[in-house]
DNA sequence: ATGGCCGCTATGAGCGGA
């Protein structure tokens, strides 16, 4: 089973370009954040017409999730259902292919001094609950998504440029590391544990011509999953030419 | 030191992203 986070920056925007990828790579299982479209609006059609069934999360303009999968898509939940009103579409977790399947686009904290950043904090937060509430870590469980933090300096093309900055602070990196802590394994850092391998650079200027990127687009799978990974890659021909999201795909295979 | 790009909106300037 190939399962792949991405960060798609606008479904509408890109729909040709995920459609040419998913095309192309044939994944079984695809998590999609910052849809940035309500529901009602969603190009299903461009979807279904390649095999995949959808449950989606939307909202308008901001945020918004998706989970595409070649198989049935059960016990569909949307939001944390905890007990703080919240507004935004972030969370979306299903069951295919026999996982559990969680997506997340995890708020971005704007700047350490922003009433965003103790939001994402908290968010986090929530996160643990939410699993713990919901699944188990012996369970077959996938739990990914753009995470937007760096889980440490190997994840960052700049550590000194970064350092206390947004993504990469050392409490959201404990926030991050809380969650792992409940029974996740952070799987392509498992796999390839030097770092400096990027999923997202900045639209502006070279960034990306220059290499220059950070990791914050994590796939968290449990013991049990992360014992059946025999693969897990970032695209970064994905990120390349007209039109592409500032978010690279980040791809996990699962053998039986 | 700052902004540089991108997608969105009952758009054409401002917000949020990261």
């Amino acid at each position: 089973m190939k399962l792949v986070t991405w960060n798609i920056n606008s479904i509408r925007a890109r729909t040709q370009r995920l459609v040419t990828w998913l095309d192309a790579n044939r994944p079984d299982v695809v998590c999609l954040q910052e849809t940035k479209v309500e529901d009602a609006q969603f190009p299903l059609e461009a979807i279904e017409k390649l095999g995949y069934q959808t449950a989606m999360f939307g909202q308008k303009s901001y945020n918004g999730v998706a989970i595409l999968s070649t198989a049935p898509l059960t016990e569909v939940a949307r939001g944390f259902g905890d007990d703080v009103p919240d507004e935004e579409a972030r969370v979306i977790a299903a069951t295919t292919h026999g996982v559990r399947v969680v997506c997340l686009y995890v708020p971005n904290g704007q700047d350490l001094t922003s009433d965003r950043y103790p939001y994402k904090l908290a968010w986090f937060g929530r996160l643990r609950a939410f699993l713990a509430k919901t699944s188990a870590p012996d369970h077959p469980l996938v739990v990914c998504g753009d995470m937007n933090v760096t889980a440490d300096d190997k994840d960052v093309w700049s550590p000194d440029a970064w350092r206390d900055q947004i993504h990469c602070s050392a409490p959201e990196r404990a926030a991050l590391a809380n969650v792992r802590d409940w029974g996740l394994d952070d799987v392509f850092r498992v796999l390839k544990p030097d770092g400096g391998v990027w999923s997202w650079w900045d639209y502006r200027g070279v960034s990306f011509f220059k290499d220059q990127g950070l990791r914050i687009d994590h796939i968290l799978t449990s013991r049990a999953m992360t014992a059946r990974c025999t693969a897990c890659v970032i695209d970064r021909n994905a990120r390349k030419g007209q039109d592409a999201s500032d978010h690279a795909p980040v791809m996990a295979t699962f053998g039986l």
